[in-house]
Order: C-alpha cells, then structure tokens, then sequence
DNA sequence: TTGATTTATCGAAACGTTTTAATATATTCT
DNA sequence: AGAATATATTAAAACGTTTCGATAAATCAA
C-alpha cells in the first residue's frame, strides 16, 4: 500500500541504496538527482518505515523515562514538565520518549519496565527519587542512564540536577536584606539530596549574616517527615510558631510544602507578608495562582528535559564517557508572599 | 551479542519456524518441543527483538496520546492519570503509549506529531479538547482513533465519556435534599461538551424539585469564560454573590473552578459549608487537601484511560466496526464543603 | 485398509531499511 | 601524463522476525 524505498528507486530510476543516501544525507549524490528523488518523494507521500530501520541499524530510537508512581500521580507537575523539556529536544533526533512509573518496592525480576525488559531503550532518564535498586539494574546491564534532580551520595553516576544550594541562598539573602531575621525552614525529609542542598544553601546565608545564635537552628526548622506535601506544610508552620512566635519568614523546602505553610500561617492568624515572608521552591504553576501569590525559585523544568536528553545521546555516541554532572541553574521570582515593601521596615 | 530465534533454533535443534511458534503461542507445536525451547531461551536470556517484530508483523506496537499543550502544561493531573491508565493496559499487550501535546493552532501541514507524520502508530487517544484539524486529519487518513472526555456534536466518533449528567445530577440531588435552594453554577464556557452535561444535569435536578422560578438560571450562573481556572472560579463567585446574596451552594463544573470559587467565597466573608456548601467535579488530588476539603464526583481516571485501550484494541482487530460511546460512571464523595449537617436545618 | 484429518516441523520468502565494498567517472595534484 | 583523490552510483548482504505452503507422521473414521 504505502510506498517503498523500492517504488521511489524505481520511478527515480536508480537504486534504492541512493536514494537511502538521500533520505540519511551521506555519501555522494548528484543534487540534480537528489532532488528528483526528494520530489518524488514528497508526490509518492513517502515515510520511511520505522521499524525496518531500527532493524537495519540496530538501534531502538527509544529513550525511557522513569518515574516513581507516587511522583507522578500526585500533584507534582514537575516531572511532567521535565518529561515535556525531553519530549521536545527529542523531536529533533526523532527518537520516542516512553513514559512509565515504577513502584516503591521495586524488583527488577518483577516489575522491570517493558522497555527494559526488552532492552528497547537506548537509554533512560530516572526522574527524581526512584529505587536504588534500579539504579543498580541500569549500571549493572549497562544501559545508558541519566539521573534527574537526584543524586546516590558516593555513587558518581550521570545527572542533571538542580542548583538548589544556590537557589536557596539567594532566597535567603532576599529575605535577609529586607530585613527578615528570624527566618525558618521547613522542609521534608533531609533524606532527599536536593532538600538537603537547599538547607544547606538556608544555613549557609544565615551564616554569613551572621544571624545564627544558640539554638536557632533546632528552633526554626522543621524537617521530620519522610515526604513533602501541603499538608505537612501545614503542620510544619504551625508547630514551629508555636515554638518559635519570632519568626518572620519561612523559607520551604518546595512550593508545595509553601502551600500548607501559607495556609497554617494563616490558620495560626499572621498575615503575609505583613508578618511572615514565605518562599517556596519549584515554581509549579499554582504558586502563580495562588493568595497570596507565591514567591519562588523558577527551575527551569523544559530545560532539564532537554540537558538529560542531550546527555543521553552524548552517553550513545560517547558509551564510555566519564558520569558527568550538569547543574541547572534557577530565578528568583518575588511574588506577593515576600514583597519587602510590606514589613514595616 | 543478544541471542537471536536463530541461536535459540540452532540450540534446540529445530528451524527458526518452530521457535517462532513457540514465541507466539500458534500452531501446533509438541509439548516437549515446546518446554526444551522456553528453557532455552530462559537460559539464554532470549529478547525478541521489537523492530524485526514489527517490520514482519506490519504493526507499529504503538499507541499515540495527544494533549493539547495548555491541558499538560497547567494543573491538569487529569489527563495525566488517563494516560496512567493507558500505560497499565497496553503493558499486556505490549502496546507503547507514546504522549505528546499539540498547540491550540495547530496545522497538519506544520506541526502534525511524528508518530502521525511516519504512520507510527495503530490508534491514537486524544485527550480532552482538542483542535478539530486534528481530528478532522485523523478521520481523513482512517487513522483509529478514541476521543477521551470530548464529543464533537453531530459527528460519530469513538468516543470514552464520563458521566457528566448523571454525575450533576446527584451533587445536586445531595445538595437539594440537604436543604439547599438557591444553587449557583460556575462553569467556563458552554463551548464544552462535558460541561455542557454538567450544567444539564443542574438544571434538570432543579426542575425535577421545581426550585426553579423566574430568573433563576441567569441570577444563578456564570458561565461566561472561554477557559476553566481557579482565577475565573473566584471571579465567578464574586459576581454571583454581589447578584444574588441568597445563594446558599454553588456546584461548580470542576474541582479547579471549585477552589476557586471557594477561595471566593471566602474573600466575600461567607462560610463554607455554614452559609454556602461547594461541589466540585473531577477528584483531583488537591480536592482532598484543600480546606475545607472539597465534595466533589471522582472520576475514575485509570480506568477511562484502559477503556480508551481497549477500544483502540478492538478498533484494530475491527477496523469498520460502527463508532461507538462508552460512558464511564462517577461517585459522588462528599467531603467538608457540603457537610449536610452544616446547614442549620 | 484406506482415506481423511489432526498434529508437528521446516524451508524459504517476505517485511523495508542500511551499509559495505565494488565500480566508474570526474577532478585535482605533481 | 599519470597518480591520487573526490564524486556518483550500485548490487547484494544483512538486520531478526513472521508466515505461507509443503511435507510427513500420527490419529481417526469408515
């Protein structure tokens, strides 16, 4: 039905290794028959096939993207935007991103993605948090791998992260500069390496400010959960005010966590950002939208895709490149819930 | 490297024929044939190969999923969990699920999706709204096709659909018989099939308990937006209180239209479930953290995406079969803000 | 026992590309 | 002019499957 390499070679009048030269644009060709054949082409309605071609070269035209199933079905459109990022640097190269999600309690005897069990990627980009077992699959089989805003302590794989010590410091010093002294954290677990960096960047700035006294730290933080969420926001805000009533300003670990602080903050009767500055983490797009609006650090989601794809092809061209680790870097966006104009000061 | 059929023959003493059979559960093959083979494979760690699959098969194995742009982009987890569902049904066929986003102006000649540009795939699922080009592109090449969530009025098109009306029609029912008279509707725009049900649904509820007197749609409704969004939800609610102070529930066409209209009420000073009860429609993640966290209908998403599978299955074993609708039923979860006790009656 | 049917296996062609090595001609370098 | 090199084209093999039709043995029906 459709047409062939055969049937253009044969109205062309050469031979179909020429007018695969054309389509792949190697070798030699005449341009006056080359464009003949593209002409052709273009009349005949001509797309390769697929599937011939990945025999042919041996290669899937695939790349897996993998992400823990709680990532993605909860509220967390960050790894959705970074699939986006991917979805669209992959158009260039004509490969297919193949999205999918694992579970917690990983096995890779049971619940490996088709992809892999198939071996049809040519790589994979794990998407923030994923089981180290698979982590340990990937390396071990030696399929090409890039992580995404997560990193193994010790381990030096491939990553494009996030510069979240950086961003938090500039949160930080935004803070401080207008004037807010008592500035709290709250965070999820320290568990993850990018809330980590973003506590480190939190303590750092106050550090060089010079802001820290005895027990500042134990009295303004709050990181006890093993996740993040608005509802542990929530939580968070209220039992440190009640620790601490000081406090004005609260720096989280991520906008979402920002959301459940904004509404515990409110619950607990402070106004913001009369009383209490807030910074969230992330600028997922409710931050925009919500009252107050959200002051955040834009990561630049499309573009982490991109970075991870375009080390996932280097990996394929390159196979025995040394890991390397690309750091993205993030904008401080002032919304209402940091406005300096509204501390009296 | 990788073990191929011919190894696998060549170990088991047979022709590459009869491990094909094997491979693909046909013909008749004797039992003990059939054993030596598998365990051979097992222990060669045989994969077959996708691409010479389907070059001989004549099947792409691929499934295309289309979003409009601004649906993925924003805080629609909806779309993103029917895909989920997709994922999880095509595992047993070994069908991939390749997600990508179209943009509002869309021209087929411009920006037509690769998997539909090369004759990629046997079907397509599109998600929501999305431009009538594309469609009028997919029925013009006899390209299978399921409309997830949308119908385009007058034509016949497979078509996945919520139940829309019966779902309005019970919120209002529960809203109605916990007291309720005067009942708003905040929707977007009409433009929408499935909002459109969902204000039938409204108004029918309404005359079934004659509550509906001379003006009361027009004091009642706000329907003016092209678009859905919190923004628009809040705004809605303002004007309808400031038309209508008696309003005592508003059922609202989706949850994010819902927070926002919460948030709306809310800035008018009213309480929620106290003076005015809120239903929304979706069961989005947020719904359930919100305060006061949100009634409203769950849709099971999941499984709106795998009878959007199943269909496109059936679509291609049957490729004439006549159009048809499946209509998916939803629950009414009732939460804080319509809280029947609430209500001082 | 014969002929039909079912069960079991296989050889070879087909699917639509890419790629290698060969051939032929044209161009450039001494 | 002759040698080297660049340009242009091709035939044929390869990629790893599935499937058609053939063949043959085993089972069944009469």
């Amino acid at each position: 039905m459709a047409a062939t390499i055969k049937d253009i070679a044969k109205k062309a009048g050469v031979s179909m290794s020429t007018v695969s030269l054309v389509l792949n644009r190697k070798g030699y060709v005449a341009s006056e028959t080359k464009q003949r054949i593209l002409s052709i082409m273009q009349q005949m309605n001509y797309k390769p096939l697929r599937s011939a071609r990945k025999l042919a070269t041996q290669k899937t035209g695939n790349i897996g993207y993998i992400i823990w199933e709680g990532h993605f079905s909860e509220v967390e459109m960050f790894y959705s935007q970074v699939f986006l990022g991917m979805e669209y640097a992959a158009r260039k190269n004509d490969h297919y991103i193949l999205l999918t999600t694992v579970k917690e309690e990983f096995d890779p005897k049971e619940n490996l993605p088709r992809f892999l069990r198939y071996n049809d990627v040519d790589g994979v980009a794990l998407a923030g948090r994923v089981p180290h077992a698979l982590i340990e699959y990937l390396d071990h089989q030696h399929i090409p791998f890039v992580l995404i805003d997560y990193e193994l302590p010790g381990k030096n794989y491939n990553c494009v992260k996030i510069d979240n010590y950086n961003g938090a410091f500039r949160a930080m010093e935004s803070l401080i500069l207008s004037g807010r002294k008592n500035i709290a954290f709250v965070g999820g677990t320290y568990f993850h390496p990018s809330i980590k960096e973003r506590y480190r960047g939190y303590k750092e700035a106050l550090e060089k400010y010079n802001l820290i006294n005895n027990n500042y730290l134990e009295k303004n933080s709050y990181c006890e959960e093993a996740e993040t969420s608005r509802a542990i926001g929530e939580k968070g805000a209220i039992k440190l005010l009640g620790k601490n009533p000081a406090i004005d300003a609260v720096f989280c670990c991520n906008d979402t966590t920002a959301m459940g602080v904004i509404s515990g903050v409110q619950k607990y009767g402070k106004k913001i950002p009369g009383d209490i500055a807030v910074i969230g983490f992330d600028d997922i797009p409710p931050a925009e939208f919500c009252t107050p609006k959200l002051s955040t650090l834009r990561v630049p989601k499309l573009v982490i895709g991109k970075e991870a794809y375009k080390l996932l092809c280097e990996l394929n061209d390159n196979p025995n490149m040394a890991p390397q680790t690309r750091t993205i870097a993030v904008d401080l966006i002032v919304r209402e819930s940091s406005y300096s104009e509204s501390k009296g000061n």
